[in-house]
DNA sequence: TTTTTTTACGCAATCGTTCCCGGTAACGTT
DNA sequence: AACGTTACCGGGAACGATTGCGTAAAAAAA
């Protein structure tokens, strides 16, 4: 089956040219008579000629593709940041390719070999939960493979990355929940490594130190899929309310954390936000149709997929090695809802 | 910047063959002997030869790239669609490269001559709400492009299509809410010329004739972008409420139009399931958390994707062309919550 | 020993396109 | 008249890989 297209032999022939002549008139030549032009011109839109892209990739070295991967599409960061990378990439006449980790170091290898081999000219990506090696993708940025990080970026590798003010983030949905009175204030976190993960924690721990409360190691949970396994969520969960004195907030790292926590805590019929207040990073617009409505950290996804790419395709479009990189780091949203406002103070706030 | 790769060429050169039998050797021919091949596989191994994507595609006249259109990849049921899409294509050893129409019939033409020109084996694609002239569709299929279309599907163009049983899925969500004691169920619909809208109109239709409930095109509502603009679910809700006899349902169409009834509903303060039941079709998989806790109707998203996928495969790589085409019919799935059970009846229910 | 067969490899065309070289008119300069 | 310009166009080599065909040497058969 296939599906045969219009070459520009085939113009040629037809009009008794050469194939360079075509070619030139094509691409508007000054060394090709402007009846030349004129005719070819009407002959190829006539006969609907396209330039064949593969041909074009091995002849300019180049395929004209990015590669994009996340954890998962199915996640409305993400899916959202993709929004943000496939306008830029498509009004620049670049394809994407996504792939999806699941959080698996063994994916996102495999996914990375696949995209490379089928030569992309440069690549997107927020690393899985398991990644802790970097050498393949030092060894990519080496061979000269355009790279820009997001969200889940790494340190040792120089190149353009793209995130927001984790720790502002952080610091400030923790902050939030002390000023509406909440003391013991657990984390669920994401996998120990990642960078979101130290920096978010960094804010939380800022927030508690300068608001005078101890702050308590027993009182972080991660969680190493990301929440992408409901049980380890639940393990978290149950383990914070083992403790002796409970807390009485949680703080989750991540959108799957979030409505995780959420999920298990009303599964365990744990009042949200009397007995317990939730605040998280999340992304979904369906946060305020939830039970309670969420308070969340907003990221503007759609915007660092714009960026992302943008700076992506300044470095594959670069006639000389880039040397300068830079990190954007953009502004979160803390959105209040009702999940981290206890009903008395609300009552309160009223009188 | 780029990335050169070894070619065969280099191998040739290094090895003092000529690039014939390095090409034969790598794809182990039986022309070259035991100890050239192990030369040559020990040397490609050596310096990390991959062959180029791009010069086989060229030779081979096919990209091993599937195109994939859908409305837009932050919904849950698209986003787990291309996750079993991309699954079953990996495994096979081709590229997706998604595209977006967000539901303007411009964008998708865009779409569709975009991923064409860029060579695609094969396409698949659930249309957009504009979507009401298929000539170019025609023309592709004729051309020879491999189709397969999932969920908004068109009947006047032959060829495999994966959807689920709409008219079942809206009869038993109608039947649902008419066993609990509603009666005047109003239904906000997708784009009127889309396939999903028609199937589940008239599963909607047919489950109010069996209970002998008089069916009201008065109770019934279009949105023309699939409430992409959530305006128009607040004009169609709206328009609902200002019925002399007000519904006391309603059944919504699409992931969309269901949260955003939903959200129409809350902001008007209007307590679902009490003064309002609210039934849909639906795939998050926050619908539980949810206030109230949604009653919907799932579709097997993933499954959809996979099937798809393994029937355009099949297309692609038929040696001879496929007349006989086949429209799988998949299961949806009733998932009972709060939202479509009065408060009362419960209590019945309990006592 | 001669002929035939087998083995093992190279040459060159091919896929669609671009682009470096040439080449040939026509015209203008001296 | 001889030469230089300019305008216009074609030949053919790339890009990286596969593959039909041809063929030398080695092995087998006569």
């Amino acid at each position: 089956m296939k599906f045969e297209a219009v070459t520009i032999k085939d113009i040629a022939k037809a009009l008794g040219l050469s194939t360079s002549t075509v070619s030139r008139a094509l691409r508007d030549s000054y060394e090709i008579s402007p009846e030349t032009k004129k005719l070819v011109l009407e002959y190829a839109e006539k006969i609907n000629y396209h330039p064949n892209p593969i041909a074009l990739s091995l002849k300019e070295r180049r395929s004209r593709s990015i590669g994009v991967i996340v954890c998962e599409i199915a996640n409305s960061f993400f899916s959202q940041t993709i929004n943000g990378i496939e306008s830029i990439a498509y009004n620049n006449g670049y394809n994407v390719i996504i792939a999806q980790s699941r959080e698996s170091f063994e994916r996102e290898l495999m996914n990375l070999q696949f995209l490379t081999s089928r030569s992309i000219d440069g690549l997107i990506i927020s690393l899985s939960t398991e990644t802790e090696d970097f050498s393949y993708f030092k060894e990519l940025t080496q061979r000269g493979l355009p790279i820009v990080f997001f969200d889940r970026i790494v340190d040792e590798i120089n190149t353009h990355k793209v995130i927001v003010d984790n720790f502002k983030g952080a610091y400030d949905a923790t902050s939030h929940l002390i000023s509406n009175g909440y003391r013991r204030i657990a984390t669920v976190a994401n996998a120990e490594f990642l960078s979101i993960t130290k920096e978010r924690l960094a804010g939380y721990k800022a927030a508690l130190k300068d608001h005078r409360i101890p702050d308590n190691e027993s009182l972080i949970r991660y969680c190493h899929h990301g929440g992408m396994i409901l049980s380890e969520v639940e393990d978290a969960v149950n383990s914070l309310l083992k403790i002796k004195q409970k807390p009485d907030a949680i703080f989750a790292s991540s959108d799957k954390l979030t409505t995780g926590c959420l999920r298990i805590l009303k599964s365990k019929k744990i009042s949200v936000p009397d007995e317990m207040a939730l605040v998280g990073f999340s992304n979904t617009d369906l946060n305020e149709l939830l039970e309670p409505p969420l308070t969340v950290i907003r990221q503007p996804a759609f915007e660092m997929g714009e960026i992302a790419t943008t700076l992506l395709l300044q470095l594959i479009e670069s006639k000389r090695p880039v040397t300068d990189f830079e990190t954007k780091v953009l502004a979160s949203q803390l959105i209040i809802r009702q999940s981290s406002v206890k009903k008395k103070m609300k009552a309160k706030a009223l009188a």
